[in-house]
DNA sequence: CGAACAGTTGAGACATGTCAATTAAAGTGG
DNA sequence: CCACTTTAATTGACATGTCTCAACTGTTCG
């Protein structure tokens, strides 16, 4: 099958041999653009208290294609990185070659902090629409200089948040039968999408039944019937990935 | 060397109330003690380099009998802490109140890092054998000064560490069926015990059966009868929770 | 000594995995 | 642009692994 990650299947050029973060392309020259602090803060949504904002270092943003490979296990660690825009699906390949999909980042999330402690990233981390990243590089992070103490302590906090959202996802992962399961991820999801501003009552899933079901643990006919399940029951609709919540609170409290 | 409390069956007393480290009781007193950043950096096993060494804080130890709770979910973030000695059960209460089991921290391993980005902690941790807990205080992580800029690039990358570890064991808790989940928790065991300076051919889980059910999403009697199987397969030797590898290489390519 | 707990084992019910067929959508190539 | 291939998704039938419920043992502790 092919693997862990799907590419653009049209595209003449592989993600594999192509480094994602140089683009061939003319006019991408133009999207070379850069993001400040403050922005960066923002889509973390971190809440602490910022000591001085005098601080005008900007971030490269790195611009990826769906199907594109942000991060790759091995690779040096390069920094941290923010999502800006778009939806990702980061996985880790056991010895057997098998896949386990471990999150699905997006907007606001980070990326790399399993990058630091082996200064090599340790999981795969793959475009599942267009997406656009922000770069925090290594130098800053580790600067000798009292220049940006404050990206210290935010980089403290969102790796943290990282740890929190990781507990969460794995114990959620536990006992519930697989209608419960598939209905709290769509839950979880439906406040992902209200906390980056969009809609929570309809969107579209950028990831795959079989992704979703490796992310659960379940197999993906068994997503797919849990789906059907809960449209019977009227409390979603379904149509491909586009989802519809008819009703919040039955979502939440489905299975209790 | 005895492991971390191995102990053979047939000794009157009994691990869960004696500290396998050993010693009897009458010195408790001095027993508030404090370690330095040199015994830090042992105990997390960390490998990069220290830039200088003339950091002489000391760290706080505290000390805890099995049962003890280490950190409480919604308590004040203090600072981190790192097993000095004894074995730890995490885990996540959700709504309904049903536990959730996310690690073992061990020896070497980090506590609280969840408990950053909030302020507070999210998370039960929870001695299962008498523990030795060394606490890196808030201020010190966070510190202006650059007394220790060292203490911080070790803190990112011990929490670093513990999202490689977490991300691990998520992925491990996928596909497999439960005889062979069970052979990998006991593989990750004995390396654990190995990493440690003990043997890892014959140890004692502190946990409970009920605990690695937990952890596995199993019933623990799917988790008995797992251990049984194996026994039957001459792979490993069970009694309670005394547990014997006979061959590693069987354990680790189980179900393979 | 009795109560509570940890662990083992068995029998039956049921949920999920497996295998297979089908449809719809999207990508591929002449 | 239209066949052709590939992939995503749905649904059914069947096999099977795991949960549930229960009995029983050995250990710990009050």
């Amino acid at each position: 099958m092919m693997s862990l990650q799907a590419e653009s299947s049209l595209s003449g050029t592989r993600w594999l041999s192509q480094p994602s973060f140089s683009q061939p392309a003319l006019k991408l020259e133009k999207d070379e653009r850069w993001s400040d602090f403050p922005e960066v803060l923002r889509l973390l949504r971190f809440d602490g208290p910022v000591r001085h904002l005098d601080d005008d270092s900007l971030f490269r943003r790195r611009r990826l294609k769906a199907g594109q490979a942000a991060l790759r296990t091995g690779l040096p660690f390069d920094g941290l990185y923010v999502v800006r825009l778009g939806a990702m699906k980061t996985s880790m390949v056991d010895a057997d070659g098998a896949e386990h999909v471990i999150a699905f980042p997006m907007k606001g999330d980070l990326l790399g902090s399993d990058g630091i402690c082996q200064g090599k990233y340790m999981s795969e981390v793959v475009a599942l629409t267009d997406c656009d990243l922000i770069r925090i590089p290594t130098e800053l992070l580790f600067a000798q200089e009292r220049s940006c103490n404050d990206l210290e302590r935010v980089a403290y906090w969102a790796i943290s948040r990282e740890i929190v959202q990781e507990q969460s996802a794995y114990a959620m992962t536990s006992l519930p039968k697989t209608e419960v399961r598939v209905a709290h991820f769509l839950w979880i999801q439906s406040r992902r999408f209200a906390a980056m501003g969009y809609s929570p009552s309809q969107f579209i899933l950028p990831m795959t039944r079989r992704d979703i079901g490796n992310y659960l643990n379940v197999t993906l006919e068994s997503v797919s019937r849990a789906f059907s399940a809960l449209r019977r029951a009227g409390i979603i609709g379904v149509e491909r990935r586009e989802i519809r919540i008819h009703s919040h609170e039955a979502l939440r409290t489905f299975g209790t």
